[in-house]
RNA sequence: GCGCCCGUAGCUCAGCUGGAUAGAGCAACGGACUUCUAAUCCGUAGGCCGUAGGUUCGAAUCCUACCGGGCGUACCA
């Protein structure tokens, strides 16, 4: 059996081949283009980029090729002026792209790496002051799909999260809570862990305004801390397990898993002795005051500071630590810190640090950046409250999805249907902020991201939950292994191609760390479906040869529908 | 001031490393349920791709300048 992938690196030869036998060389790339609907083909290739180096026009070139040998699976090479359309015979293009997506079922489209390359993915990475929020549920809804996306693609990728677990801002919390909330817990107070130290860290944001003592107070803590105070350390440590507890919630919902969770606590002293190294080696420098600066105005940057002058270290020593510390101990070939890009400063400065303090593997560090997210009233604000908690969007996001379902004739009981409201919801987050480009804001509308309409992850899971009653109606799906060739709709046709196209799009997707184009390519994907759904029948197909090959289609659909959707971070339900 | 990002239909966005006639969705209007899930489908309308130059056989895509918006430029994280 020839996968995908093989036929199209297969293609690619012979390409090659005809060029260096009639032009005396290899085109520099032969790239896999789509036809233009009118014309019936499989794949496009231009050749204006090979005209400059064969010195012969791309219509001339074009000819050329097309006039290739060409093995028995290729229907036909035509060219067109300046492209080649190749099309596959259909018996061919059936049964390659059935048999692989059932040899490889929830693997559609997967590649295995002879050496895998080591890749850790740091993401999510909260303080421990207060819940998660929307801007997080973009970090972490990110952080999973690019980490899926490498997986599938071969590497071994290991998810890493690092707790800003200490500083002033937990401090505030802590002498909140000994003001005004002192005995009481999470239990006692009917919350999450973290929703409740989040009160306590409002609640001395408020409480400071009209009274200084309060921050005098948590700069004393801070100090006690750092000294090792027992009973600071362990109100510290009580209030970071109610936190983590609440957060191991929030990521169970999301999804979100690490293979790796460090701490800032414990990790921010190893920042420090290196930064004393660096100025031992002279690529850091001491000012008058102790603080300890390099200097990055030759790449285009400022002079950073890298320890304070009273000996306590900043974020950037912190993450520096970190690095060296991961780097040391899991020799990845690759780190990716999925991190906003209000930081991309922060970590053009890491990573030349790290660069100048002579680890090579500085230059194999990337920060994937993503936009911020707006609220209709502007940037969201932790301190003043008005912020859409991560929880509440997840819990209002399933209840939603409650009230459709609710409408609808589906027969299920009670906890089937909060199970699948919960996929949908939270599927209709996680696709609302996966279709955008990364780098793009989002300007979040709480009550327009609600809609399921329209390009969304319930469209797509309505789709496959229409296929798969299908197939349930359907029984037993007959091997059509025998029997190609029926599929002679135009909606068939364009279905097979597009279901072609999906291992490239994989790998398009995770070299680009860039979800969004598998995000696209399911949307599309879903929308040829529903096309094909409304305009021909499946059950009772004219023939049973056309039934069963009609079935296997739809089964190939809500194969890629949910593999596709399964990277992405979103459950592909049965019923919706 | 300097640096980075964004600017495509009324709104939200696609448009892959330049390539066949700029595409979707939402909103608006008009159609399609005795038929495999109508959370669906079809149609209509809507564009000087921020502006001006440049490179090229060919530019929404690359380069330069400008305009508009965002972020950053902390001994905060």
């Amino acid at each position: 059996m020839m996968t995908i992938q093989q036929m199209e690196k297969e293609l690619r030869v012979l390409i090659c081949a005809q060029c260096r036998s009639q032009f005396g060389g290899d085109p520099d790339s032969v790239v896999f283009g789509m036809p233009p609907e009118t014309i019936d083909a499989d794949y496009a290739v231009e050749c204006f980029s090979m005209s400059k180096l064969f010195r012969k026009s791309p219509a001339d070139i074009a000819r050329t090729i097309a006039n290739m040998d060409r093995p028995e699976w290729v229907d036909s090479i035509i060219p067109a002026g300046p492209y080649i359309n190749i099309k596959l015979t259909p018996a061919f293009l059936e049964r390659t792209v059935f048999d692989q997506i059932d040899a490889e079922q929830t693997r559609f489209g997967w590649q295995k790496q002879d050496t895998p390359a080591r890749v850790i993915v740091e993401y999510s990475s909260p303080n421990t002051n207060k819940p998660l929020h929307l801007g997080h549920i973009r970090n972490n809804v990110l952080g999973v799909a690019v980490v899926n996306l490498l997986r599938a693609m071969g590497n071994d990728v290991i998810p890493a999260s690092i707790l800003n677990d200490r500083g002033i801002h937990i401090c505030k919390a802590m002498v909140a809570y000994r003001k005004f909330f002192e005995g009481q817990t999470p239990e006692t107070a009917g919350m999450k862990g973290d929703h409740f130290v989040g009160m306590t860290y409002v609640r001395f944001d408020q409480e400071s305004r009209g009274d200084e003592s309060l921050m005098e107070e948590a700069r004393a803590m801070l100090r006690a801390w750092e000294a090792g105070d027992p009973a600071t350390r362990d109100l510290w440590k009580r209030m970071n397990r109610w936190v983590t507890e609440g957060f191991e919630q929030t990521y169970a919902r999301l999804g979100s898993t690490f293979e790796l969770v460090q701490f800032e606590s414990d990790m921010y002293q190893e920042g420090k002795s290196l930064a004393l190294d660096g100025v031992q080696k002279g690529i850091f420098y001491r000012r008058e005051d102790g603080s300890i600066w390099f200097d990055l105005r030759d790449i285009g940057l400022d002079e950073k500071a890298i320890v304070r002058g009273d000996g306590t270290s900043l974020y950037l020593t912190q993450d520096l630590g970190v690095a060296v510390d991961r780097a040391r101990r899991y020799h990845p070939d690759r780190v990716i810190y999925v991190v906003g890009s209000e930081q991309i400063y922060h970590f053009k400065a890491l990573f030349a640090a790290l660069g100048r303090l002579g680890f090579e593997w500085a230059a194999q560090c990337v920060h994937l950046s993503y936009g911020m997210v707006y609220l209709p009233e502007g940037k969201m604000k932790s301190r003043e409250g008005k912020v859409i908690d991560a929880d509440n969007l997840m819990d209002d996001m399933t209840r939603m999805a409650l009230d459709v379902m609710e409408e609808s004739h589906l027969q299920i009981d009670d906890a089937d249907r909060r199970s699948i409201a919960e996929a949908i919801g939270i599927g209709a987050i996680k696709y609302f902020i996966l279709k955008v480009g990364a780098l793009k804001d989002i300007h979040f509308d709480p009550r327009g991201s609600l809609s399921f309409d329209g390009s969304t992850g319930a469209y797509l899971q309505y789709t496959h939950a229409r296929i798969r009653s299908i197939l349930n109606r359907a029984g037993e799906v007959p091997d059509t292994d025998c029997i190609t060739g029926w599929l002679t709709q135009k909606e068939e046709t364009t279905l097979l191609r597009k279901l072609l196209r999906f291992p490239r799009c994989l790998s398009d997707a995770a070299a680009d760390l860039n979800p969004s184009r598998l995000a696209l390519y399911l949307w599309e994907l879903a929308k040829l479906y529903n096309g094909f759904y409304t305009n021909h029948r499946v059950l009772d197909a004219p023939g049973p040869e056309i039934r069963a090959a009609r079935l296997r289609l739809c089964r190939s659909v809500a194969m890629t529908l949910r593999c596709g959707l399964e990277l992405l971070g979103i459950r592909a339900v049965e019923r919706m």
